[in-house]
DNA sequence: CTGAATTAACTGGGTAGCCCAATTATACAG
DNA sequence: CTGTATAATTGGGCTACCCAGTTAATTCAG
């Protein structure tokens, strides 16, 4: 019957990330709110009008709202409807733009903006981190030196060290912030990047890092976070 | 069949609110990841399995996997399974709680992280804006010399003002992150921040960031911005 | 006519079973 | 051993159904 989601699987050689459909359901849902035709405490329309609205299934539609649920920004009453509660939903325009298209510029303003987060985070970190945080800022590290290609790949070490010193920053949102990024970062193109095969590269990057945190040195952390993004940059070509 | 959730229903007069099913599978899920059976990088058991193991249906675990989807936690690959991408899981509560209570510390928090990436927004829009652009940054402060409480409180000047800089910075993400934390900001500080009536201080700040931007001087932006920050962190009595 | 009580309709919560496309593992031919 | 078909697996998605609260309509006693 319906054949949704495949509008644009004309396209050739390039499927890079499907969007998924509960994905494109929040944006409808942001552009409800944005759009003025919802404000906070209205009720949504019921899912079996939404469904028919979209033409998507119940279960997509639920994802979608379970997913704005678990961030406060949707209350669900069981046989009294969903309603809005925060006007904030995340990324909504982003979406599209950052999530379908991962192009270079993309790609370094979400660098750009974790450097900015990030330096701080380190910062903080080197004065907050307690003796397990710490430890886990190192892990990553020292799992570095005995890695295969394939296990880099799973791993992903890079995210862990940085969420780490996130988590250490004793800053939830902070942290958020940089979960976010991170996410979005590796998403908009990390793979579509030359294999960096010169973790060597990495880790002489990082372990500064972890130097001045794990002495308790806040400026000299920020620095070494800072010359890291700066060689990524340059590892980038920027 | 299942009647699941209800465990805490007993209580006399607060029905509170039903436990649902997606919400105790990311605890359980929360568990496998804390006791150690699953790391980050690792895959997750298949839907199919699950499914089984923790007797819900699948659309269930689907609605569980999507919100740790959005927030970077898991990664779904299409016919390749799901990947755990970080090891802090949020409580459904807490996440809750942490979004909606607009305690101080958070408000703090939000303040530092507004902080790490206005100051460098500054820095870019010192750079990057254009006129149109830096005429933005300036009409609110403008708007600020003549003004009633009420004109303030409807046309949020300072929400404007740092809007506007972000804008002008260039990298929409970063402009994103603004725009996200300034909604939170004023949502959480709302009703706990005292009635402000000295804009004159307000605008003793802006007016340095302002000028800063309009020399083209990065640094110096950056800077009055780090001073605003501490002033405002100074009248919070932080 | 009014107001309480009873129904009926509606809404979200949850399940089951099915199909599809992408991925991964397997087997096989060279 | 290597590369290529082939089969099994996995998540993405849909339809259809049942259930228990909620809400609105309806009924009926006063």
């Amino acid at each position: 019957m319906k054949n949704p989601g495949n509008s644009k699987a004309a396209s050739a050689f390039k499927p890079v990330r499907s969007v998924r459909l509960y994905e494109s359901i929040i944006e409808q849902i942001a552009a409800l709110v944005h759009d003025g035709h919802l404000s906070v405490g209205d009720r949504f329309p019921t899912e079996r009008d939404l469904q028919k609205t979209w033409g998507v299934s119940r279960p997509v539609l639920r994802e979608a709202f379970r997913a704005l649920e678990m961030q406060g920004i949707v209350e669900s009453r069981p046989g009294g409807g969903r309603y809005l509660r925060a006007a904030r939903i995340p990324h909504p325009d982003e979406f599209r733009e950052l999530r379908l298209t991962p192009d270079r510029a993309t790609l370094l303003h979400i660098l750009q903006a974790r450097e900015a987060i990030e330096v701080m985070a380190a910062g903080l970190a080197a004065t907050n981190a307690s003796r397990a945080q710490l430890a886990a800022i190192g892990r990553p590290l020292r799992m570095l030196e005995t890695m295969t290609p394939t296990a880099y790949a799973r791993n992903d070490v890079n995210r862990d060290f940085h969420s780490a010193i996130a988590r250490a920053s004793g800053n939830p949102v902070l942290e958020q912030g940089v979960l976010d990024l991170l996410h979005r970062f590796h998403e908009a193109g990390f793979r579509d990047l030359p294999k960096q095969r010169d973790w060597t590269g990495l880790q002489s990057d990082h372990q500064p890092v972890y130097d001045a945190i794990a002495a308790g040195d806040p400026k000299a952390a920020e620095n070494a976070m800072k010359a890291h993004f700066k060689s990524v940059r340059e590892r980038l070509g920027a």
